[in-house]
RNA sequence: GGAGGGGUGGCAGAGUGGUCGAAUGCGUCGGUCUUGAAAACCGAAGUGCCGCAAGGUACCGGGGGUUCGAAUCCCUCCCCCUCCGCCA
């Protein structure tokens, strides 16, 4: 949520960068926001200015009974009662306002850092880096569903059976090298000064709303409506709600957290080969960064994580690119975001393993997240996260990339330790 | 799931209609003392909103109500604890 302060000071810029976002009604919707803001600041002066009355008039009833003096004090009560009429209905219009203005404000997604480059869809991503492992067959390669087939470590159709299409079953080495992927991710996080957390996989619709997953992206999420909650997207959602509602001393920050979980999304509207096989699923396992700093530092941090992520990639092997997200494809609550795509051979095709954003005060507006500068000011931090990684994506290509002659698959050296075999199938 | 108890400041814990944003203790910060530290003593210290400021206003789990006046009484929702049942 963007923050009413700055729309105060900066509205030209923020139209300027909701526009580059292509935001329908920018400048409708910052400038009815003013309007709002100017109605409720003047709003509450004159509710303060009754309720002050109220105040005073009460303390001296009690005073004048005191005395005994029984007509002054009943005279009092009848002016109490009339500026408490009063206080009620400024009371209702200033609850109208603020509904009103949430309403409006939770319509407008972050501004873009003027870094992000300008434009539309995905087509307009920069591709700033490009690694240069490269990946060739001199056989008929062949995709990573067809290989699981083969070797039996995945199975679509028993998903389906327990579940449904997109919950896929993991089997035998399928499994163990799923695990291993995990203990690798964990492990090099914890190395590199993360610290490990566990959290609930469902979280209440405060958490939701904390993140920007409600009221945003409902239908993204799987609802037990029964007992109000919601399954997990991404750790991104617990792992920052942790802060939600507290003041961090600055001596504290940055604050570094990851966390494996299953991340569940329905992925209502997907079709076509963006579903097949491991590219898109209902219920996938990730390891998820999460950075709580503060502003003078998200930037450098952004980049920080992009690197380390970067570092796993580089250790799988993987042939991956960095690509810089434009305007229009960077998610509703960033202001500025990187993805990280490995090619996957068989398929021939770029697939996403991990976005980095920034969200900068977005979330930590919504989380009431803030700290205490060394000013002893309280402020608003900034919130990160990164993708560290995605495992379906890796696993589909690892699997092609890997896949031999024989028909084997080899496993990356970094991740023996944790399977404890080199090749699935084969010899 | 059944029965009972309870949600107050960083923590513990008083407060059952006005003088309560709230005692007290611990913890925290600053100072005195000390070679240094501890102890002791003195002092400071919640958060939001409006305001240039002075100041005002709101907040004792959330929402609503009674009352001139609510942390305190009533209703409702949420959460926690204890016991029983069930159970990894």
């Amino acid at each position: 949520m963007l923050e009413i302060t700055k729309l105060r000071t900066e509205a030209e810029d923020i139209i300027l960068r909701l526009e580059k976002k292509y935001v329908a009604h920018a400048r409708e919707t910052v400038m009815a926001l003013l309007t709002l803001d100017e109605k409720r600041r003047q709003t509450i002066v004159d509710l303060e200015a009754l309720r002050q009355e109220m105040n005073t008039t009460a303390k001296s009833i009690g005073q004048l009974m005191k005395a005994g003096k029984r007509e002054e004090a009943e005279a009092a009560k009848t002016r109490s009662a009339e500026a408490k009429a009063a206080i009620k209905s400024l009371e209702a219009t200033l609850q109208e306002i603020e509904a009103e203005t949430h309403e409006r404000l939770v319509t407008l997604p972050n501004t873009p850092d003027p870094s992000v480059p300008v434009g539309r869809d995905a087509a307009a991503n920069t591709v700033v880096y490009q690694n240069d492992v490269k990946v060739s067959f001199d056989f008929v390669a062949q995709p990573h569903w067809e290989l699981a087939r083969t070797h039996d470590i995945i199975d679509w159709e028993l998903g389906v059976k327990l579940t449904g299409a997109g919950f896929p079953v993991y089997k035998g080495k399928g499994a163990i090298l799923q695990r291993a992927l995990i203990a690798f991710f964990l492990r090099e996080a914890n190395a590199a000064g993360y610290t490990e957390i566990q959290p609930p996989l469902m979280v209440n619709e405060a958490s939701g709303f904390g993140t920007g997953q409600l009221p945003d992206k409902d239908g993204q999420m799987y609802a037990v409506e029964r007992d109000g909650f919601y399954l997990i997207p991404t750790a991104e959602v617990p792992i920052t709600n942790l802060y939600r509602d507290t003041i961090i001393e600055q001596a504290d920050l940055p604050i570094r957290n990851c966390g494996y979980t299953p991340c569940f999304r329905r992925e209502a509207g997907s079709y076509g080969k963006d579903v097949k096989g491991l590219n898109r699923l209902h219920q996938f396992d990730k390891v998820e960064l999460v950075q709580i700093t503060q502003p003078e530092h998200s930037y450098e941090t952004l980049e920080a994580m992009v690197t380390y992520v970067e570092g796993l990639l580089t250790q799988l092997e993987l042939p991956y690119r960095r690509l810089l997200l434009c305007t229009g494809d960077t998610s509703f609550t960033s202001a500025k975001t990187y993805d990280l795509e490995v090619y996957s051979a068989a398929q021939e095709r770029w697939l996403e393993v991990s976005s980095v954003s920034n969200f900068e005060t977005y979330q930590t507006n919504r989380l009431k997240l803030r700290y205490r500068d060394e000013d002893r000011k309280i402020r608003l931090a900034h919130s990160l996260n990164g993708s560290a990684l995605a495992l379906p994506r890796i696993l589909a290509a690892l699997l092609e990339n890997n896949q031999q002659a024989d028909g084997s698959i080899r496993i990356p050296e970094v991740l023996q330790a944790f399977t404890g075999f080199d090749r699935i199938g084969g010899a």
